[in-house]
DNA sequence: CGGGTTCTTGACTAGTTTCAAGCAAAGTGG
DNA sequence: CCACTTTGCTTGAAACTAGTCAAGAACCCG
């Protein structure tokens, strides 16, 4: 993934030139994308962290996935007519804005940035699979190994970690919704390991590096 | 999703023309895909049923989607090196091949199919998503009544329900599989229910049609 | 009519949630 | 600058949900 970003700022001179409609600076808390409603855009992540969310007419809430820089959020609204989930700032943002309207222009003139957003729809994708392998059928101690290791390893990717040392900007209510527990139980199993390795172990997970996009 | 099955087939015949390169006929319980390997092909079910697994060392597994008629499965092949996912045969399944070099070409030279990869990738999302919502979330009453409702929906569309009825052709132990349960739980969950309505309230669903792909 | 597969049931155990209370740190206003 | 409030974290106990084990029934196929 680490090639992945390199290759996102070649891409992002003619990108930018052709697509941008400006840059939005957001709050903590802030909802930038509501579940039923549409958005005239999307936009790309460039700095800070957010997470996508459903509720259920209770309140009940599962975090689906978070939003690091480099990352797309609000396809959804640009293929269907209206979003299905929400995006929320966990940290104060900086936001790249894509008019919706411009989508299709992307696919007919930019086969490259075309393949792009397939490849980061894939990408999700194949982290959804496994945040539901986590939340169906690991334990609530593997989940929480498993969702702080990947979660290091994506920011250590994009440089936002501190050696083996990170500040993650969530709350145990965060880690709880993502994790599909409740608050209370969340609370017995964080722990900090400084050993990577164990962490993996407990997580049933597979520390080897994902390869970047292939030059197929 | 009806008219997105129409406006699939009105695209099929170039799509099929350029890019297939053969069927395929696999017996229930085939292996299509299998993680941790590449394969040079993606595929698009043309008829019966298959799914999307990923399992954990021990043998735990979980079922992340169903694939349908129209479906495409082994998109992550085509992005990544290796499939993150297994996919099986629930049926006896025909599949339309495609190699998986011609993707790229697919990319360049026809911006509307490619949308169509992507509104695909897009779909599958948005229904991990929701399955992730369950098993997070929704009690496990809720889970069945929602997976049982959607799957009906889904065969319901490509006209494989007989007006209520339906013979789904999965056992217990895939029900349980994809809710995240011991299937002995799930026995206890399931029954038939005649009142759709009923059972959208159960499952907390919302019954609207979801529109089909918009023309942007 | 076997023999395998799938489903069902009951009893027991383990895991998880809920409720309730207290604590610590950070922010706010007089 | 210090009470006061808010927010997030921690803990314990009780209630509930779901999983495991085990055995038997029903079904399907050759």
């Amino acid at each position: 993934m680490s090639r992945s970003s390199r290759r996102f700022s070649e891409s992002e001179l003619e990108f930018v030139k052709e697509f941008k409609a400006g840059e939005l600076n957001v709050e903590t808390g802030t909802t930038v994308l509501l579940e039923g409603t549409n958005s005239a855009h999307l936009y790309t992540v460039l700095s800070g962290w957010a997470f996508r969310y459903k509720t259920l007419p209770d309140g009940r809430r599962q975090i689906l996935n978070f939003a690091l820089p480099g990352d797309l959020v609000g396809v959804q609204g640009s293929m269907f007519d209206k979003m299905e989930h929400s995006v929320e700032a966990l940290t104060d943002l900086t936001l790249c804005i894509f008019p919706r309207e411009k989508f299709s222009k992307l696919f007919s003139s930019y086969p490259e940035l075309a393949f792009d957003v397939t490849w980061l729809c894939a990408r999700e994708q194949s982290i959804l699979d496994e945040n539901l392998l986590s939340v169906g059928r690991r334990t609530a101690i593997e989940r929480t190994a498993y969702l702080l290791l990947h979660l290091f390893r994506r920011a250590e990717n994009l440089g936002l970690a501190d050696g083996d040392k990170i500040q993650f900007p969530f709350f145990q209510q965060h880690v709880a919704d993502t994790l599909g527990m409740s608050l209370v139980h969340a609370n017995n199993r964080i722990f900090q390991i400084l050993n990577r390795k164990r962490l993996a172990e407990i997580a049933v997970y597979d520390l080897n590096e994902r390869p970047a996009r292939p030059f197929i």
